[in-house]
DNA sequence: ATTCTAATGATAAAATTAATAGACATCCTG
DNA sequence: CAGGATGTCTATTAATTTTATCATTAGAAT
């Protein structure tokens, strides 16, 4: 299960996929219109920042900035960062591995070769999936509704 | 991510799938072969039992048993008792749907659709393998072992 | 019946993680 | 320099997970 923090996150890099590029949004309009508490908002797009998924812009004229086109940013990458590695258990994670400290013998574990399978699956539709997908589904979502109006 | 619980659990169950059929096994002979908490994991196969995935008896050659064969018990059945929906996000599940109160429109949320992605993959991978599958793994991995050695 | 065995239940303590809030520093722009 | 915006640090609250304790209940064997 993702997160609050992992939700909001994603909501928020749509948010900025909405606009066009180079155009900074203010934590405060994505926190009302997303209906996210804006100090959580502002930690969470600070460690997307330290990620280097976005640029921020102190000042008057300021806020914050896709560091990527949308396409180039990977709904899988966001998530990581926010809620920790995808796979359901770490000692099957590729981008985290760590042994589980039960577990004699790991190679022999079913639990964990199910799980791998689990993984590569998520994984397969996360790393594939970018923001701009997800902004294509989001807008195609819209468009039917306004057809059906 | 599992949580320990649906760990212990899977690892449990996983247990009682390599004993003959019907021969009942000890939670302390559980617990200490799979290193878990002893009264942890009396609550965890008390839920599994509820679930009517398990039976139980008590007193002297007593214990637990699979209350179906290893065949018909779905890994995915599994973590939903003990961790809940599989579906990263609740609006994407379609166990145990729950609309986000945060989100004016449903239908026209980036984030949901890539999700109902992820849903779609995990349940696929993990509605499909059985407590056979992931016992066979096993064996499988640990004959390799010998076969190295 | 008594005794031993083993699951059951209720509860609560401890640990971890998630979510939010506040105060102040820093930086940019005009 | 003034004011608008993010950045950092800290702390608090709430929720969830994990573990432990203790007393209860049910069953089998003697």
């Amino acid at each position: 299960m993702l997160t609050k923090k992992g939700k909001y996150g994603l909501k928020a890099m749509l948010h900025l996929a909405g606009r066009p590029p180079g155009q900074p949004s203010l934590v405060t309009e994505i926190a009302t219109t997303n209906a996210i508490p804006k100090k959580f908002l502002d930690t969470i797009l600070g460690e997307l920042r330290n990620a280097g998924l976005v640029n921020s812009k102190k000042g008057k004229g300021g806020g914050y900035t896709l560091a990527r086109s949308a396409q180039e940013i990977r709904v899988g990458h966001i998530i990581r960062i926010l809620d920790g590695p995808l796979a359901p258990i770490q000692c099957a994670s590729k981008t985290s591995y760590r042994r589980c400290d039960d577990c004699k013998d790991e190679k022999s574990c079913g639990v964990r070769l199910v799980m791998l399978e689990a993984r590569e699956a998520i994984a397969t539709v996360l790393d594939n999936r970018t923001l701009a997908d997800m902004r294509a589904f989001a807008v195609r979502g819209e468009a039917e509704l306004t057809y059906c109006i």
